[in-house]
DNA sequence: TGCCCGGGTGTTTTT
DNA sequence: CACCCGGGCA
């Protein structure tokens, strides 16, 4: 077993270790992919069974990466075997499995974030609640967050302690939403994305039988990632390890960055309690980064309280200093990065794959792709609106789901009307509540209206009546037909294809040839592996919610990758921009406001400075574009939490060519004073500048501050303490602001005054 | 029923 | 600024 001799000595021991509970704390860049892969390989070369091996990732592209990897060890045929997916797409199938047991239909339709949405608005307007306070994105953070902790609808809506807090912020009715969401996706035959994981909960709790099985199948079960885990997911691990015992995770608590997700530390902490006698082995030798850079991510994370002890140290060379680059706005900060990459690129012989620029949120995006555009620079930007996410492609993907599961109420409601059929509004509100009220799907509505005392012209019956015809045609001839002619003819038949084709404007042109894409890539699922099985458009269809961009990596070309921080978790770059480092925006104003939040952002700046092997530039802007104003920055906290000594500060012309504002001689004379302090002295010239809004808001001290208090935000205005919780510094206030309704600040972060 | 216009509203992060 | 949604009109 030569390959486990490129391995140091933390890496083998827990490469090679196989029985029993097991535990990676795994620094960044600390070499943990490749133990989990040369441990897969160990085991499979001592005698496990592949088809005993599950193997769970964060990511679609981490699976697949891992599985090439081990079948370059092991060989394909074995590695084929192995269970290897994200928790979604692995659970899933498993329930396709075992579908009717939960009373599903195996081809249940997976409901993306869009359907479930669109469904939870309907439920809020059908039940006449008001859409202004129990806005969308909010009641479906609550269900998912009830979901992601196993509380089902009912449990929600008895449960005491969930009601008095919904009564509190203002909102009793979630629950009645919760209740109705469940009952409308189990009569559309729809699992939204945590479904996926509650059910399968669901399966192994009152199916004893089913657990045992798949027990005795996982008998080695690896999860990587774990500090990103909810509840939900350990426990689907936890019991499926509980006859065997055989589990390793693999994670890092310094990279935790989806608590809003659900995902929680306290699964690590769990793990020693679970697994009493389980073994921990500890990476802490980074080998992707320079001495440099590791350094510096070591001095940012040690500004967070709550961590795992450990030490990441690297024996690369020491390398460049970490570039802090300031631009006047968004925009020039694009085209900076652009030209040096450019310029990089000429100089140093580097593919354009090679670099990367991370931002914050997606939004960022758009003054990248300008500046690389016009500098013919290819690149590729994963995440954001997804391919599959489009509303052409998701239109036609509707027709398919809906022929191949009638009942599935969100894709029908998409395309009835879709082209435009005469099917309108009116009729539809109509269907809907003949469905709700007989507890049925629409779909069965629409097959014989008059059997729900429904009355329509005749018109409107023809219309029904053709477009029922049309979608029962297609779903007869799924088991039947090559993927590809069914899916081409389906384009057809409904008048999508005309729809597009017809429309001459340069959107319409590329909403087309999205729809040739689409029908391009399932051509190509029609051709695959020549096993001689016929390929249905319902296998093609099947995990298609659970698809993103970055799966369908096209490498036809080197590009240039832009992603946020969140997606470029796992991956490493030799050049990396991280770019948008200022107050607001990264940390987000919305972390400001607790501790917890704010280490989360620490962390997430954690993680996109170790991506990073040898060229990391650290960017912001001081003007940036926001719902359509101009407004001041300044620059992020996080790289005030970088030591100097490993700063650089470009000189002034990597700056584009544009008249200079005073402040911008302000900066050049003061850094040619050359004076030295331990903090970087290039950022203060720009704190002077603050504009907005200036800070001579004093905050009273937080000791003072008591229940019933009128006190004055800085952002928040006039509000009414409701509630104090510890002691200073980490005494924490419950405030009610009438503006932005009840907040939790941490006094001693919060910019509060005491009025009366 | 379908289209167009205007106002209101909103930004983390993802499977 | 962009998008979405609702209202009004053809």
């Amino acid at each position: 077993m030569e390959f486990l001799q490129e391995l140091n000595k933390p890496q083998l021991e827990a490469a090679t270790h196989i029985n029993g509970p097991m535990m990676v704390i795994a620094g960044a860049g600390s070499g943990k992919t490749r133990v989990l892969t040369y441990r897969i390989a160990h085991l499979i070369k001592n005698g496990v069974d592949p088809f005993n091996i599950i193997s769970l990732t964060f990511t679609n592209k981490a699976a697949r990466e891992m599985k090439t990897r081990i079948s370059d060890i092991i060989g394909e045929n074995e590695g084929r075997n192995i269970w290897m997916g994200t928790f979604h797409s692995i659970f899933s199938r498993i329930l396709r499995i075992e579908a009717e047991k939960l009373n599903y239909p195996s081809n249940f339709t997976i409901y993306d974030t869009q359907d479930t949405k669109s469904l939870i608005k309907s439920i809020i307007k059908e039940l006449g609640i008001d859409e202004k306070v129990y806005k969308v994105g909010m009641v479906y953070g609550r269900i998912s967050g009830a979901k992601n902790n196993l509380i089902s609808a009912v449990n929600y809506a008895t449960n005491p302690e969930i009601q008095e807090e919904d009564k509190r912020t203002g909102k009793p009715e979630i629950g009645r939403i919760y209740k109705a969401y469940v009952q409308r996706c189990f009569r559309s035959g729809a699992m939204d994305f945590d479904d996926l994981l509650f059910n399968t909960n669901v399966l192994l709790r009152d199916f004893p039988e089913v657990l045992v099985k798949y027990q005795h199948k996982f008998k080695y079960i690896l999860v990587d990632e774990y500090q990103d885990t909810n509840f939900s997911q350990y426990l689907i691990i936890k019991q499926l390890a509980a006859a065997h015992e055989n589990i390793c995770v693999v994670g890092d608590d310094a990279q935790s960055i989806y608590s809003f997700r659900g995902a929680n530390i306290q699964n690590i902490l769990n793990f020693q309690k679970d697994y009493p006698d389980f073994k921990i082995y500890k990476l802490e030798q980074n080998y992707r980064s320079s001495k440099t850079i590791v350094e510096a991510a070591n001095n940012v994370i040690a500004n967070n309280k709550e961590q795992i002890p450990k030490e990441v140290w690297t024996s690369n060379e020491e390398g460049e200093k970490i570039k802090l680059q300031r631009s006047l706005s968004d925009n020039d900060e694009g085209v900076f990065v652009a030209n040096e990459i450019f310029n990089l690129k000429n100089n140093k012989q580097l593919s354009n794959d090679k670099f990367a620029i991370l931002y914050r949120t997606n939004a960022q995006s758009r003054s990248f792709e300008e500046a690389l555009r016009r500098l013919n620079l290819a690149y590729k930007i994963y995440g954001g609106q997804s391919f599959y996410q489009r509303k052409e492609i998701k239109n036609l993907l509707a027709y398919f789901r809906l022929a191949a599961n009638n009942n599935d109420e969100e894709a029908l409601k998409r395309v009835i009307n879709y082209p435009a059929r005469g099917i309108g509004k009116t009729s539809l509100d109509k269907l809907t509540i003949a469905a709700n009220e007989n507890s049925t799907s629409l779909w069965e509505v629409i097959k014989s209206p008059s059997k729900f005392g429904l009355k329509f012209n005749s018109g409107t019956l023809n219309k029904f009546e053709s477009f029922y015809s049309m979608i029962r045609s297609f779903s007869v001839r799924l088991d039947s037909n090559d993927a590809y002619d069914l899916a081409k003819e389906m384009a057809k038949t409904t008048g999508i294809l005309k729809e597009l084709g017809g429309d001459k404007t340069p959107e319409g042109i590329s909403r087309f040839e999205n729809i040739q894409e689409l029908l391009n890539g399932i051509k190509e699922f029609s051709d695959s592996d020549g096993d001689g099985d016929l390929k249905k458009l319902s296998d093609f269809l099947i995990d298609v919610a659970l698809l993103t961009d970055a799966d369908a990596d096209d490498d036809s070309e080197p590009k240039v990758s832009l992603m946020t921080i969140h997606a470029a978790k796992g991956l490493e770059f030799p050049v990396v921009f991280l770019v948008g480092l200022e107050e607001n925006l990264f940390p987000s104003q919305l972390s400001l406001n607790s501790r917890a939040d704010l280490e989360e952002e620490r962390r997430l700046f954690y993680v996109a400075i170790t991506r990073a092997e040898k060229t990391l530039v650290l960017s912001y802007a001081q003007t940036r574009f926001r719902w359509g104003n101009l407004i001041q920055c300044e620059p992020s906290r996080f790289v005030d939490e970088i030591d100097a000594q490993f700063l650089e500060f470009p000189s002034k012309t990597t700056e584009p060519k544009r008249k200079a504002f005073s402040f911008d001689q302000e900066r050049i004379n003061f850094s040619s004073t050359g004076k030295s302090t331990s903090q970087n002295p290039n950022l203060k010239p720009v704190r002077k500048l603050k504009t907005s809004p200036p800070s001579n808001f004093e905050s009273d001290d937080a000791s003072l501050i008591a229940t019933g208090m009128e006190v004055m935000h800085e952002k928040f205005g006039k509000g009414k303490v409701i509630a104090t919780e510890g002691e200073s510094p980490n005494k924490k206030a419950t405030v009610f602001f009438p503006r932005v309704g009840h907040k939790q600040l941490l006094l001693r972060f919060a910019k509060v005054k005491i009025l009366n």
